[in-house]
DNA sequence: TGCATAGGCAACCTAAGAGTTGCATATTGA
DNA sequence: TCAATATGCAACTCTTAGGTTGCCTATGCA
């Protein structure tokens, strides 16, 4: 999980998973088009974004293609980002009454 | 959204989010408790957090009372990672298929 | 007033992150 | 086989992030 949001950080990265939301399959150097950077700089955040299991990549003949994996993103949403939407409207208030200058232990 | 991303990216700061979505009003001296780390480094934490508006605070007396801030959690969810759950069975579907060592352009 | 408590500020250290350069490897195709 | 293409690996630089120490300020209270 630390992993998820570790990978997640970058918007580099961020914007890599977009490109592979609008097409899976894409191989390095189409993934580096685009971006100021080198082609080594892209292969490393690509590296995370594997380590997070964010990304699968796979092998054909000289060229790599890089698919996204949306299971990491589901369970990050269900596991850690739901249980702030449980007693979210009670924080909100909590919160409100605060930035009031109200003092409510 | 970039400062929200990175204020998770730490698995300290998702604690003390989960320490205030707990409990909210904790002094800094409450947050302190159980880690293993100075208050100086706790505060730098919080400031990444308020930073992201993730944390309010309010100075009462000499004390310092801390609030979960719910709205951009909600916002990551709602503006982010739902992009990724429209399509996600269709990227999956890719995705294994990748696994599988299908190559499908 | 005097002291304990709660917190703030600034300088410093260290390690990790993001990026680069340079060179090596492995396919592809003529 | 030879050159071009696509990628991999390793060492290096530079910046930032996480943490510490030391000292200062402000409030609470006897």
């Amino acid at each position: 999980m630390d992993a998820v949001f570790k990978a997640l950080a970058d918007p580099v990265r961020r914007a890599l998973l977009d490109a592979l939301h609008t097409r899976g399959g894409q191989t390095l150097g189409e993934l580096c088009e685009g971006r100021e950077m080198t082609r080594q700089a892209v292969t490393k955040h690509l590296a995370v974004l594997e380590a997070a299991n964010l990304v699968a990549a796979e092998k054909r003949g000289r060229e790599k293609l890089h698919y996204l994996n949306p299971v990491p993103i589901r369970e990050v949403a269900d596991r850690w980002i739901h249980k702030y939407e449980r007693g979210r409207l009670a924080a909100l208030a909590n919160f409100k009454h605060a930035l009031e200058g109200e003092t409510d232990g």
